[in-house]
DNA sequence: ATGCCGGGTCCTACCCGA
């Protein structure tokens, strides 16, 4: 079984980018996150004629998930549980496929908006925390996979890449995120490249593609027995130099 | 480089991303 992430940045400005992707490594299942559309605006019918069903998640301007799967599933939730009733943002997508619950994540940046800003990311982190807890309590096999923006550690950035104080290394959020492997989930990537540089994002800013200055902030956890079967888990780096990309490139991880 | 590009929208100057 094949399950991806991408953070596309504007599904109406990269559709045909997606396409070309679903064709050539033919993924079962493709999280998306920041398609930066409604959920009507969101181009389905494109993925249909490929064999694959979509389930929205979108929102006007900003943020926005979706799933695309050649596999039957159903969805379980469409936001984080234990957020506020009135939080609009949409972040969260979780669905039943295969006898797995896969979740898909834009998880807040928390640079902007001040403390309060950072406030809602690590409130977010907390929720997420929650929510793989109950997963693994009631014996569900979970795969999460999105833009987590977090460098989980001191090799997940270039360097120079940020600052020290950037929401995406601060102390508060690594614990977190170490506190989700601690559940015993399994960083994918990192556990099958364990001392490489590998980066998932590459601004759009000051060359940093070509200067190789990235970070590793798109991750895929895997509960217990998914990563007893894990089999690759890399970014696909090749997207990011084709016309007009993404500044996120795509993740793929195999599972028997 | 606390925004150098590249999305978005109150259509055009400004907000946001990482």
């Amino acid at each position: 079984m094949k399950i991806a992430s991408w953070n596309i940045n504007s599904i109406r400005q990269r559709e045909s980018h997606v396409l070309s992707w679903l064709e050539r490594v033919q993924p079962d299942v493709l999280f998306l996150q920041e398609i930066k559309c409604t959920t009507e605006q969101f181009p389905a019918l494109a993925f249909t004629g490929l064999g694959y069903k979509a389930e929205v998640h979108g929102q006007k301007a900003y943020n926005g998930v979706a799933v695309l799967s050649r596999v039957p599933f159903t969805t379980s939730h469409r936001t984080l549980p234990g957020l506020p009733e009135d939080d609009a943002q949409a972040r969260y997508i979780e669905i039943e496929a295969a006898g797995i619950t896969l979740i898909g994540i834009y998880l807040p940046n928390g640079n902007s908006g001040g403390e309060a800003g950072y406030a809602y990311k690590l409130a977010w982190m907390d929720r997420l925390a929650e929510r793989i807890a109950t997963l693994l309590e009631n014996d569900h096999e979970v795969i999460i996979t999105g833009d987590f923006n977090v460098c989980p550690e001191p090799q997940d950035l270039a360097p120079g890449a940020l600052s020290a104080n950037d929401a995406l290394v601060r102390p508060e959020t690594r614990a977190r995120y170490r506190r989700m492997l601690w559940l015993g989930l399994t960083d994918a990537i990192r556990t099958l490249h364990p001392n490489s540089p590998v980066w998932t994002f590459y601004d759009y800013q000051a060359a940093a593609f070509e200067r190789d200055s990235g970070l590793r902030i798109d991750h895929a956890l895997l509960s217990p027995t998914l990563a007893e079967r894990l089999l690759s888990a890399a970014p696909d780096k090749a997207e990011r130099a084709k016309t007009q990309p993404s500044d996120h490139v795509p993740l793929l991880v195999e599972i028997s």
